[in-house]
DNA sequence: CTCCTGAATGTGCACGGTCACATCCGAGCG
DNA sequence: CGCTCGGATGTGACCGTGCACATTCAGGAG
């Protein structure tokens, strides 16, 4: 094995603070120093570094600082269904509060919805050294596995119903539905039904919670709501199902994509919205205000809601005040979608 | 304000090899190599340390195993636009395949268009150590100052147009625009409006140039694309100005969401799709089947091309054989928002 | 002039793994 | 019975950084 290889001048590794000490003159505690803005440093020494930083393109080693601080200054995001705009839209917003917090943010996926996928998600993370978690995959039993799990950092999760309030940021998910809900009922409905999102999911509880709460808060007599799962698709079917019953003239759609298959399949039946069905979506997704006909929904404040989820995990870290603010209040869109029901 | 937090008492440090060892009875490289799947350890030994780790829910830690083989097993994807479906539904895919190969995976956003912003970006990544990077925020810029900053790691981007082929990974964007192009010809339509994404997108480039390919091929004068911002809202507006002439039977727009503003502006003008005017899509999102009238448009295979990105990448990087087996075909998925000009 | 003090800087070690090399030990063979 | 050989395991150094502590140095007080 021969090692007497020539070293090369700027091949082989990276510079570290020992190379750009050596050219500064200095020691490489003076250059760590200089790295942490520690504040005993002649003004001098710390620009003569500098320089020698910039010219050897030094760049610090994350690893090897993360390794003796534990403190890897990223945050972890457990997310599921990525692709949907709530969570997408939350990702981002999370990303962009970290950042402005000197985090990093990375983000581990659930792909399935057992156990096992998740414990697998959040070794991912885990293995970051990530000094916080966000959990925006609301499903009741990833937030069960998360406690059983006794996982060492600091979270947030996004469940509104727990007692765990320091742990939750939320949208009032209940209050929203009551709003859509009485939309309806002050428009004169009392046949309503419900197509709820999937009953795992802390935000479909919700709604469907607030839902239930309002109808019999005005004593309106309620059907049992219909399970779907997000996708426009299965609105779709449930709305084929439903156009053969037509005994309602009004349903409140757990999100928007749901809303907008309902819409699909009541005309396809030969009927209109909003004249012979009321159609309340939950969302406010950009295409909502572009739907035919433009769709009446609850909008959520997305980009808030991660800002407060940063915030609230720094709070929790110990690293900023937690200023709890509550949770933050839906608003109701009123569009086309609705309108008083034609007896 | 609260701080004085009294340390718990199993609180110490996480366990490391050495622990591992002393309770199993062995050295800490003996640990090592059970980590490792070294083949020379006696299944006894390997059994009796796997055990040990279980009880102690001992955990490798991921900074120091980076700083020791400065791999970190980890690439990195930069991305822009992440709340969109066509991203997002990529780094779904890649997430999915990177934990496939053992690959961790971290995301940086660009925020704003301007360099500054990219740079952080790219630093945040390289701040991570990643082995390799999937560039899917494919603006001319982007790539442009990738191109300049000479990073160390290997890439692959989606350009299409690029002369690099073997840094880019991408759906025929020319083949599926020309696709749906030639369907309006077919139908009959001779006067056809493009509305395209940003002109410093490669993809809305791409799009607009398999548009004037297929119409100057079959020899249909074509006028000035217009150029949107991706969004519904846009759409719509387009859609306003464009009513005001109404010397077009077709439009072709570059994505979904620019589709649905447009069907909506035109029926607000008081024309029908597809009688008075047809209309194609791109993506398939999927809502777009539930659009009134649903909207035909040009499919995009995003999980496989999510795959192939990393694959690709793998190969550049020499883990694993670079089967680069050209562009992904788009298919065209003819639905009722096009038909016949009614003259 | 000496001593004290605090700012500025240097020295050695620790963090938790992996790598190169050394060592131990039992089997096979002449 | 001694020697070789290779499988199984141990030893020490090292990766790049931050921390605790030591050291130097200049300036002001006594």
């Amino acid at each position: 094995m021969s090692e007497s290889v020539p070293e090369s001048v700027d091949r082989g590794r990276a510079p570290n603070i020992r190379d750009v000490a050596r050219l500064a003159g200095v020691s490489h505690q003076t250059v760590s120093r200089v790295l942490n803005n520690h504040p005993s440093i002649r003004e001098s020494t710390k620009q003569r570094v500098l320089e020698v930083m910039t010219e050897l393109q030094y760049r610090p080693n994350r690893a090897a600082r993360a390794l003796v601080t534990s403190h890897s200054r990223t945050i972890g995001v457990l997310a599921s269904q990525r692709s949907q705009y709530g969570p997408s839209s939350i990702i981002q917003s999370i990303e962009l509060a970290a950042q402005d917090a000197g985090y990093l943010v990375s983000t581990a996926n659930i792909t399935a919805t057992d156990e096992d996928s998740i414990v697998t998600a959040l070794d991912h993370l885990n293995a970051q050294a990530i000094e916080g978690l966000v959990i925006i995959a609301p499903q009741v039993r990833v937030v069960r596995a998360i406690s059983n799990l006794d996982l060492r950092v600091p979270f947030v999760t996004m469940s509104t119903t727990d007692g765990t309030e320091d742990h939750a940021v939320a949208v009032d998910q209940v209050a929203g539905a009551r709003l859509a809900t009485r939309h309806l009922i002050e428009l004169g409905h009392r046949d309503i039904y419900h197509l709820a999102g999937p009953q795992d999911w802390i935000e479909a509880e919700a709604r469907m919670h607030g839902f239930l709460q309002e109808m019999n808060a005005q004593d309106v007599p309620t059907t049992a709501p219909i399970l779907g799962d997000w996708s426009a698709d299965f609105g779709y079917y449930a709305g084929r199902e439903l156009m053969r019953v037509r005994d309602f003239t009004a349903i409140f759609s757990s999100n928007d994509q749901m809303a907008l298959g309902l819409i699909h399949a009541i005309r396809d039946a030969g009927q209109d919205v909003p004249h012979d069905v009321s159609i309340v979506g939950f969302d406010d997704i950009p295409e909502a205000a572009h739907f035919w006909p433009p769709l009446t929904t609850v909008r959520q404040d997305f980009p808030e809601l991660g800002r407060r989820c940063v915030a609230q995990l720094l709070g929790t870290m110990g690293k900023a005040p937690s200023g709890y603010a509550g949770p933050i209040q839906p608003e109701l869109i009123v569009r086309r979608s609705t309108a008083a029901p034609s007896f």
